[in-house]
DNA sequence: CCTCGATGCGTACAGTGTTCGCACCGAGGA
DNA sequence: TCCTCGGTGCGAACACTGTACGCATCGAGG
């Protein structure tokens, strides 16, 4: 024992650990997320996270391998907020896919950093909340009677488009953001030519549906004539 | 004119500067490009940069406000790799449009960084090359014939598409590639009842067509009856 | 009561983007 | 010919970052 420094000083200066309350993943991932949401990942820092956690920095390392794992994480627990599409039947998988798919926009949204996550780790192997979202949907592709090996080049093809139109979506609503004016104002500072009674967030969503229709009506033309729902005008 | 003896001291003695090479934008720009297709997005640093280009770091700052509008430079930058679709007549719409896709997803695959840095930033506002190129999209869509109003979300719906496959491709390739071992290797390593005859690359090329065969698909079932090309293949 | 694995965390290190101020160049006027 | 002066390069510095390491401390199990 070196006589260093002083040998103890009085019980109020001690360390004074209240109470030990320990981390949990769960918690770190939760207010990972509460973080890049409200700051955008490039915001998202270690030090950050641990203070906001009360906790030190490099605690967070006994539970998470390191920052990128982190935000693995988070991109898969957001993926839990959708819950699978119901049954899968031959006679509603339009529907069902069609509301997956707006679930999915609706998700990535609220969360504008996954897009751009997801375009960097790629789509498949995130983890079992982001698989049981994909299979989901190949079971509603599978039912609906796509001819043999279809169904998963259907199911990707849907789901690049609304990864896609989301995550760009969501980019430019966080320029948006962070430039603290409203959509209206930015639109009409940026493009004066839109009209003032037209509601931006309508048109977004207009858009987007446009596009869903368009591919559910492609896709749809490869059932075999009779399972199909297609919205075509041309009855061939 | 001006003659090189200066009287000041010996050459030998002068501060050296060999050759005042001035730093280009575009110089930087390049270089920049080329550190991120070898070495991705997060080992682009201003410092290797400027090492790569012989020059400090911190010279780069006189042509380039700061590290994010360099990488949005370099965005738009390859995008001029696109030469933008020829003439559009209502009777060539449809080649025209998946050829400008097929080119589109090959550029993001050169480019592996892209399709995350168009997640941050949005499609739309990123500077002159990329605007060329889906205003000659547009001018494809137009000529169709679509309805009024519906080029734009039809280009839209398109662009998202491509963005959103070529962007989960690029990050499966990168993911692949930064393992070291070829795609065939990883496939059998990490989903061995894939068969060993068929052609990854192929097979991804496939599911691309499929997607934009059924999105055009969709599209052309918007057209006036006779103008429409539905449910032509692309493939070559 | 003692031991031991698990956990928290202070310190430290190698980097990062970016600012500032100074040294220098080359052209344009006196 | 000299002398200024805007533009350019860049070394030093600052505030941060991710994370490896080692030590202090805990709770449970013997």
């Amino acid at each position: 024992m070196p006589r260093d420094a002083k040998p103890i000083t009085s019980v109020w200066t001690r360390p004074h650990r209240p109470q030990r309350e320990h981390l949990t993943r769960e918690q770190i991932v939760t207010a990972t997320i509460e973080l890049l949401d409200g700051e955008g990942v490039e915001a998202l820092s270690m030090r950050k996270l641990g203070t906001r956690l009360k906790a030190g920095a490099t605690s967070l390392y006994r539970h998470v391998a390191n920052r990128d794992e982190l935000i693995q994480l988070a991109v898969d627990d957001v993926f839990g907020e959708l819950d699978p599409p119901a049954a899968a039947t031959h006679r509603t998988w339009r529907t069902a896919v069609a509301r997956a798919a707006t679930d999915l926009r609706a998700m990535v949204l609220r969360h504008p950093w996954v897009g751009p996550e997801l375009g960097q780790v790629g789509l498949l192997h995130v983890g079992p909340n982001a698989v049981r979202m994909t299979s989901g949907l190949l079971a509603q592709f599978q039912a609906a009677g796509f001819p043999a090996g279809e169904e998963d080049q259907a199911a990707g093809a849907l789901m690049s488009y609304v990864v896609g139109v989301a995550t760009s979506e969501a980019a430019y609503l966080s320029v948006i953001a962070r430039s603290g004016v409203s959509e209206r104002e930015w639109l009409s500072d940026h493009s004066p030519d839109v009209g003032e009674e037209v509601d931006p967030r309508q048109v977004r969503e207009d858009r987007f549906a446009y596009g869903l229709d368009r591919i559910l009506d492609g896709l749809a033309g490869r059932l075999t004539p009779g399972n199909d729902g297609t919205s075509r005008p041309t009855g061939r």
